[in-house]
DNA sequence: AGCGTGACGAACT
DNA sequence: TAGTTCGCCACGC
């Protein structure tokens, strides 16, 4: 199984009005391949069943070349979902998910 | 099959 | 505090 399928079946599980960052992913899967995230999700196949644009950096600031339509459209996306945006980044602490359990490997 | 690149992040300097 | 290096994984060439 590759890191690919993990990765987006743990962020479809990321609930409306939530984010997480690719650091927290690799931490959950297992590993530090934190980049190989960031690509993954760029090339994600699975719009809108694998919700990317839930995914940040760990200081909150959004995908540098977000792949579906631009930066700006992954902020209205999490805007329209309730997600606080200032200064261009989420509100961390008010927004991010905790993955409940380990690695579904 | 090897190499460079990238939606990252932590450790160094 | 800012700039650089390194680790890790998938992909295109």
């Amino acid at each position: 199984m590759h890191l690919r399928e993990h990765v987006y079946a743990l962020v479809a599980t990321i609930p409306r009005g939530r984010v997480t960052t690719y650091g927290a992913i690799g931490k959950a899967l297992g590993t530090r391949g934190y980049r190989a995230i960031g690509q993954i999700l760029h090339r994600n196949p699975h719009w809108p069943d694998v919700p990317c644009h839930r995914v940040v950096a760990q200081n909150g600031s959004l995908a540098s070349h977000y792949g579906i339509g631009g930066p700006q459209h992954q902020e209205k996306l999490l805007r329209e979902e309730g997600v606080l945006i200032e200064n261009g980044r989420v509100c961390m602490e008010r927004h991010v998910f905790h993955f409940s359990s380990i690695a579904e490997k």
